[in-house]
DNA sequence: CCTTAAAATTTGCAGATATCAAACGCCGGT
DNA sequence: ACCGGCGTTTGATATCTGCAAATTTTAAGG
């Protein structure tokens, strides 16, 4: 990820639109901080390729912005980032319209729910509800810190499936499908059948193709414009998750989900 | 909070220490998009006092970054805050530490439970449990979005009470106590005198003093090494929380709750 | 307590760059 | 077609950034 940015500095100035460099240096700074969850000056100005005076004068910015704090010695992202998620989840029609909808499909089913938004083609955890049964606490603490692809879960397939054809090409084109298990789709073209069977039956499934022994279920949410703004699945152990439940009975507790969420966002106003 | 910088420009560089003016003009974008819920780059240029070219070259360097997201027009804050609001969150040994505990207190009390952090004087909700009764919604929604002052909450008295000496001081000294409701502590005096009390006794309470119709009981998170980490607190409407339960029955809980905690940060190695 | 090494912080300087003004392009409305 | 508002691009220059190296602080031993 470190890699990106050309050689800046001489003779790079070529065609890109104009950007703040100092901006991007400081944002790499936090991706820094984010990978190796903190660390001294010396540490993050060794993995940056700049002196350590330069990433000095970056650090002690952030910590006056707010975004970084410093405890005996090591730099670490601030609190700040909670509470900024926090607003930007608030500030999110599909959060508030559907995580009431979300507790009440995990309780029904009893396992861990998810409300899932999407941003530049990656799918970020909007909203987590966790049912009596639920299991794999540590996966879905990993998938909640970090925007996932949308080619290997049930809710990215469904959002993937439902966004307009110019962008789905997009995505498509502009993402390595990373395989995570045997049962994984990393092939474009089979990637398309599947969208499309997607769409005709309403709900995306996935079968062990993200993480051995989980499935998952997830149907989109649209919004009062047919454009997708999200998606909600459940996921569980296989055990718990085949036959009737996968194929028929978890499909349409999730479509129910979706659909009231549908209704939620038609009806409510958010106002600012 | 947009008043802070002096007017840079022509004959500033007096003494301050070297700081990245880009990275805090960003910041200010970021807060003024914040503040306004997003907007077009018109509305952002006239609240900052920036020609509207150069705003729009921070805006594009923003969303390349991924902190800023463009849909139809309006800029807003992405949803990557809220992965790293999710990342600072599970980084925070408190927060791993205390979360089932809290849930444990919102469920036997049936009130909101908080976990609070302390940083820069500031309160941030770690996490929140709603109990079966819970009340106020719309306020502890605000209060998760921003960062709180410490003299008018439980939680954030008791933490005020238990910091070291001299950050006290300094905290009380750069900190304005703004009057919330009749109750407010505005008096420095006062509120050293309050402190003490809840050295004293284990546990802050709050009296109205922030929402009137609103108690809380909050009590410290001491570290191994005996300083505070933050605190845990109880909020019930006053009808709710009076006499024996306001003044004994809920501080034994609340502190039983923030003694498990203790024992959870003593024992349980939180490993990178 | 003193010595030494490592880490953090400060500073001068020269080259890189952020900012402004102004021009340009793109709509939607009349 | 004309106008007005908004977004985008660009050239030029004063300003700021980033390096190197000096200085201070902190930590570790002896």
């Amino acid at each position: 990820m470190t890699a990106g940015s050309p050689r800046n500095g001489t003779e790079n100035e070529r065609d890109g639109p104009r950007r703040i460099k100092s901006v991007c240096t400081a944002a790499t700074v936090i991706d820094v901080i984010k990978q190796q969850q903190g660390g001294s000056l010396t540490d993050i100005s060794q993995e940056l390729e700049l002196t350590k005076g330069t990433v000095h004068t970056y650090l002690q910015t952030l910590v006056d912005c707010g975004f970084v704090t410093r405890e005996n010695g090591e730099y670490r992202l601030s609190f700040q980032f909670i509470a900024l998620g926090e607003h930007v989840r608030n500030e999110t029609d599909l959060y508030m319209a559907g995580h009431s909808e979300v507790d009440a499909l995990a309780e029904r089913t009893g396992e861990y729910a998810h409300l899932i938004g999407e941003e530049r083609g990656r799918e970020t955890v909007l909203y987590e509800s966790r049912g009596e049964f639920a299991v794999a606490m540590d996966y879905h603490l990993r998938m909640r810190e970090t925007p996932q692809h949308l080619h290997d879960t049930a809710a990215g397939k469904a959002i993937l499936a439902h966004v307009p054809t110019d962008r789905r090409d997009e995505i498509i084109a502009n993402q390595e499908f990373e395989r995570q298990t045997a049962n994984t789709i990393t092939d474009a073209a089979e990637l398309r059948e599947t969208l499309a069977d997607i769409r005709e039956r309403g709900y995306a499934v996935n079968d062990e193709e993200e993480i051995r022994g989980m499935r998952a279920v997830g149907a989109p949410v649209l919004g009062p414009d047919e454009t997708v703004v999200g998606a909600v699945s459940v996921t569980a152990p296989t055990s718990r998750l085949k036959d009737e439940r996968f194929r028929t009975e978890m499909p349409e507790q999730v479509m129910e989900t979706a659909n009231l969420i549908e209704v939620n966002l038609e009806t409510a106003r958010f106002d600012s």
